[in-house]
RNA sequence: GGGCGUUUAGCUCAGUUGGCUAGAGCAUCUCGUUUACACCGAGAGGGUCGGGGGUUCAAGUCCCUCAACGCCCACCA
């Protein structure tokens, strides 16, 4: 630390902040001082939050500088309030996503598919990726400023997280909370994988509706020589395993009709005519389809066969409530291995599954002679063979939705495969208590109920993924062929001497199919013996390898591991002293995507493999959208890098901004800018321009490239940023705070660190007491219930217009008297190293800067005892909040002070008076209004060039005066030589017209006996007393346009 | 189909438990470089609070209803 330095030169100080030289050299005094860094300490308590760990598939986007913004304000605040405060940074492996990427380019770059490649390369491959994408994505973190504790640094996918996830995935086996069952999963036949259902997304799209004939086998009596069936998908009749029809058509007829006819009963107007149309519909259709179908039911329930055309294989007809007569023909095609429903169907009517489709999405033996071709051009072929057989009924055009791969952008086909569960039930079911009983809190709490229906639900959780990227299942398995078999296998595993009952479990999975003869017709086991083991066991893997068994290929989802993230990057399942300290930890912040993928799943696991919640409060923030309100994307093109935000306005104004904009609604809108790089020129991103390659600055009209610059002609142009204007208030109020403290720095000199003696302190510094206080108070309130919103803009509002506009004003006049200077130097000292305490949070970057400015001239500062400053603001010690200097009459006395300011103001703006040109004025008010505002004297000149002339309750207004008047003071500027009388009789009739406005809605209000009677006597005191004050502002004004004319 | 959210000035948003003439920033207009700041200062214009109905002495605020937009969940051969 320097000495106190006397004088300071304005030179030395420049008028902007120069973010882009600080950050950097903030950032790294801050990391070599090790503030980011927490170890256990018992004598302080802990604050703890782990980062949502980003995606190493990308770089961060604007929605993960919102959410880690709000996660450094509060670690930053928590920090200088004394806790031990511990930011856990990481990244997620992200195993689909990051493998299609890799996958992807693999195929761009070298034309080579995965399986080029082999497993090992592959991984390997993706490493490379991961190592890249992290170092951007750290490196993001720390422009941004986030004080993360980056020794912890931590990896879904490494050792430390790989022994929790075994040891998480063994336990839940032993506990049998873990089985292999058939399940139909949504394939994407691009990416070769299964997609969990929430990344599948339903795409509207204009389709067909195939109507096909299905011959009966000998047909009877009045009995139709064909079924009808329709399907929006006809490929999939190659794998049809039966038809079905319902059972009881006429009851679920009637089901329907008195079902409308109770929603009836609520309806609303509007709705009633369509409802009533519906019961019209369903009564026609009864009336004609009814017969046929019940003709068919009974074939159904006779077991009449059908000849499955193309394929000729023979099917039942089977009756199911799937099957709905209100639609279609009434009979619906079964495909128990390509659709969810059928599925259901095949195992209520015991049907076989016939898969006809091979994991690249072509078709398999089953399909006959449409083997090898894809699914998509079956679909072709399917139906000109119908078609040239005359079986083609018809085909109508159709809207249908299809399912698509959110990662790969296909269509999903529905493919059965054996996937590993985990059973939902008892873990969902503490989850949620755990919310019930308020363990774990959620805010805003409208969002407790999408994370209690969703786990209400209790569905089992697949957790396998055909993928190479991820924690391989730690299973190996073996099929066999009677029950002897299977306890002979068990046996021989027991046997093994590197067999250890604690860290290895066995299940026996029964085949499905139970009948023995299909089996062996199937070529299916009677069991799988299943072994799961705990921790790497090289020695017991490979006598199991040795026994035939084989290693589970598939890999684990990624919020396996994610869900494990709280506990496991503290080093669960070993009991750490972090473990043992941070855990649980305080505070989680999201966004709502993920409540059910990752935050229910956090609590589960947390509770499970410690009995104990993974943290305290979930704080759910908005979404980013953009101007359009679309969601921002890279493929959309109205993506927003942090970096491009933090280049253009500091990252401070990125933090700011962020913070600003976080209120408790669910959505913000950011509207997005094209930023020249010839001439800085700024213009509003369009649906059009935002999917250009190039684009010409309307400014320049020079040409500039985009994200999708493609060619080489393309690329080699200069790249344009893409901003958001939104960012300018912010860097605008860094600048504001910036100056204010440059002021201070150029008025500091002679600085002499001493108490503040009360009987120094004027007004306005009661005032800014007062303030401070109170803004403290409120700030720090808000911050931890995460109004980051509220928080930033009350401190927006205290920094420009309490302290700069006022507070600094004012001092400039008392630093001319060197009698007060010594005083009004300490406080600003004071008031301004509150003031940036409060503000570093959200603005680490500026404040510190400031605040080191400030150690070289005031390195010792305070109010009732002097001590040396932090040598950093960010170990600072938060702002004490001294609430008995909050006074509302200090603060209705200043108010007073800052109504006649504006009085004066105003009177100057509309007599369009030279800003020099001094003037006069007087004010009429209560000798109580009077007394605090004399001392201010000085400051109406200085501020307004007014000269108060006298003041009191028995003043003489100057005979040419513009009066403004007031509830409690009445302010008569002197006009005299100077009135422009056009001007003022249009203040004052417009001034008239307000008031008089004003009293006809009280006076309505006061002569209305309701009103009177019901309303609360102080809302009608009030009433009276603004109705008596106005009458008096109208008839000054009216005296006062008398005298104009 | 179920749920949640949003709709207030040209734009982005505030507006506590209903209670003085609905606020801020940006943009617009007028004036102004007074030695912290033009990324500034002073002033001004601009809103039938999405539509309709209701409760109340009093509704931006509470209730009903309709509409538009956004998100989540379920589901449609």
């Amino acid at each position: 630390m320097t000495t106190a330095n006397s004088t300071i030169n304005p030179d030395d100080i420049p008028s902007r902040f120069d973010f882009s030289e600080a950050q950097d050299r903030l950032y790294a005094m801050w990391e070599d001082g090790g503030y980011f860094h927490a170890e256990p300490d018992a004598t302080k308590p802990p604050f703890t939050i782990v980062i949502p760990p980003p995606n190493v598939t990308g770089a961060l986007h604007l929605g993960h500088a919102l959410n880690n913004t709000l996660q450094d304000i509060q670690i930053r605040m928590k920090r200088m309030q004394g806790f031990n405060a511990l930011w856990m940074p990481g990244t997620d492996h992200a195993g689909i996503a990051t493998q299609a990427v890799v996958e992807r380019r693999l195929r761009e770059q070298e034309n080579k598919t995965r399986h080029d490649l082999g497993r090992e390369n592959l991984v390997a491959r993706i490493w490379d990726w991961k190592t890249e994408y992290e170092g951007r994505i750290l490196g993001q973190l720390k422009k941004m400023g986030c004080s993360c504790d980056w020794q912890r640094t931590r990896f879904t996918l490494d050792e430390m997280c790989a022994t929790a996830v075994r040891h998480t995935f063994f336990d839940l086996f032993h506990k049998q909370l873990i089985y292999r069952g058939k399940r139909l999963v949504n394939w994407d036949t691009f990416l070769q994988t299964t997609v969990s259902d929430d990344e599948v997304v339903n795409e509207t799209k204009q389709g067909n509706f195939w109507h096909f004939m299905y011959p009966v086998i000998d047909p009877q009596g009045n009995e139709p020589a064909h079924v009808v069936v329709a399907t929006t998908r006809p490929e999939t009749m190659l794998g049809d395993t039966a038809v079905a029809v319902h059972p009881d058509p006429a009851a679920a007829f009637d089901r329907i009709a008195s079902e409308l006819t109770e929603k009836l009963k609520t309806a609303s107007s509007a709705e009633q005519k369509n409802i009533q149309a519906d019961l019209e519909a369903v009564a026609i259709r009864r009336q004609t389809m009814l017969p046929q179908l019940e003709i068919l039911r009974n074939m159904a329930q006779a077991g009449r066969k059908l000849m499955l055309p193309l394929v000729n294989r023979v099917i039942p007809l089977v009756t199911d409530a799937w099957a709905k007569p209100e639609l279609g023909s009434g009979c619906v095609k079964i495909t128990p291995a390509h659709d969810p429903n059928d599925y259901e169907v095949g195992k209520r009517c015991g049907l076989p599954l016939i898969n006809i489709m091979n994991r690249d999405g072509s078709l398999n033996l089953e399909a006959g002679k449409y083997q090898g071709l894809l699914m998509k051009q079956a679909r072709t072929a399917v139906v000109d063979d119908m078609e040239a057989t005359g079986l083609l009924q018809k085909v109508e055009d159709r809207e249908i939705e299809m399912p698509m791969s959110d990662r790969s952008k296909t269509p999903i086909e529905p493919f059965l495969a054996d996937q590993w569960f985990v059973k939902m039930d008892s873990l969902a079911e503490s989850a949620m208590q755990a919310v019930r009983d308020s363990r774990v809190k959620i805010y805003p709490v409208r969002y407790e109920r999408s994370y209690l229906d969703w786990l209400g639900e209790k569905r089992d959780w697949p957790v396998s993924r055909q993928l190479w990227w991820g924690h391989q299942i730690p299973v190996w398995s073996l099929g066999c062929s009677s029950e002897k078999a299977v306890q002979d296998l068990k046996s021989q595993i027991q046997a093994l001497n590197s067999y250890d009952a604690q860290g290895a479990a066995i299940q026996i999975e029964l085949d499905s199919e139970s009948d023995p003869e299909k089996r062996t017709l199937l070529g299916l086991p009677y069991a799988t013996v299943h072994v799961c083991v705990q921790s790497n066991n090289e020695l017991l893997e490979s006598d199991l390898i040795q026994l035939g068994m084989v290693r589970e290929e598939d890999v684990l989802d990624t919020w396996f591991s994610s869900a494990l993230w709280p506990h496991s990057t503290l080093g669960w399942p070993q009991q750490t002293p972090e473990l043992q300290y941070f855990y649980p930890t305080s505070t989680l912040i999201t966004s709502r995507d993920i409540i059910s993928l990752w935050v229910a799943r956090m609590v589960l696991m947390g509770l499970n493999n410690l009995h104990e919640v993974p943290f305290k409060e979930v704080f759910i923030h908005p979404k980013i959208q953009d101007g359009f309100g679309e969601t921002m994307s890279k493929s959309k093109g109205n993506g927003i890098d942090p970096l491009d935000v933090i280049e253009k306005f500091g990252a401070d104004a990125l933090r700011f901004g962020m913070a600003h904009l976080t209120t408790e609604t669910q959505d913000v809108r950011i509207p997005v800018q094209f930023e020249c790089p010839h001439c800085a020129h700024t213009f509003d991103q369009t649906k059009k321009n935002r999917v250009l390659p190039q684009l010409a600055c309307p400014g320049c009209k020079q040409e500039f490239s985009t994200q999708w610059a493609s060619t080489d002609a393309q690329k080699s142009l200069p790249r344009g940023a893409v901003t958001s204007e939104r960012f300018e208030v912010a860097r605008n109020f860094n600048n504001k705070l910036w100056n204010a403290s440059r002021f201070a720095m150029l008025n500091l000199g002679g600085y002499s660190p001493a108490p503040i003696v009360e009987s120094d302190l004027t007004i306005e510094d009661r005032w800014m007491l007062s303030r401070l206080a109170t803004v403290s108070q409120s700030v720090t309130d808000k911050f931890e219930q995460f109004q980051f919103a509220d928080a930033t803009r009350e401190l927006y509002d205290f920094a420009w217009d309490n302290f700069c506009s006022f507070y600094v004003e004012m001092l400039k006049d008392r630093f001319t008297d060197p009698t007060a200077r010594p005083h009004a130097q300490r406080m600003l000292a004071y008031t301004l190293d509150s003031l940036l305490r409060l503000l570093h949070p959200v603005v680490p970057f500026i404040t510190e800067e400031i605040w080191q400015n400030l150690a070289k001239l005031a390195p010792a500062r305070g109010f009732d005892a002097v001590a040396p400053a932090s040598p950093c603001l960010i170990t600072a010690p938060w702002p004490r909040i001294d609430s008995h200097w909050q006074s509302p009459e200090i603060e209705q006395q200043f108010s007073m002070y800052q109504q006649t300011l504006a009085a004066l103001r105003e009177i100057r703006a509309k007599q369009n008076l030279p800003p020099r040109k001094e003037i006069r004025f007087s004010v009429r008010c209560t000798e109580s209004i009077a007394v605090p505002l004399r001392p201010m004297a000085s400051y109406f000149k200085s501020m307004a060039a007014a000269e108060l002339f006298e003041m009191g309750p028995k003043i003489v207004p100057p005979a040419i005066n513009a009066p403004i008047v007031l509830p409690e003071l009445e302010i008569y500027v002197d006009l005299a030589g100077l009135i422009d009388k056009t001007a003022e009789t249009a203040r004052l009739e417009k001034e008239r017209a307000k008031i008089a406005t004003g009293i006809a809605t009280k006076q309505a209000k006061l002569s209305n006996e309701k009103f009177m009677n019901s309303a609360p006597p102080e809302i009608v005191e009030r009433e009276r007393v603004a109705l008596a004050q106005s009458e008096d502002q109208l008839k000054s004004i009216a005296e006062a346009l008398a005298r104009l004319r």
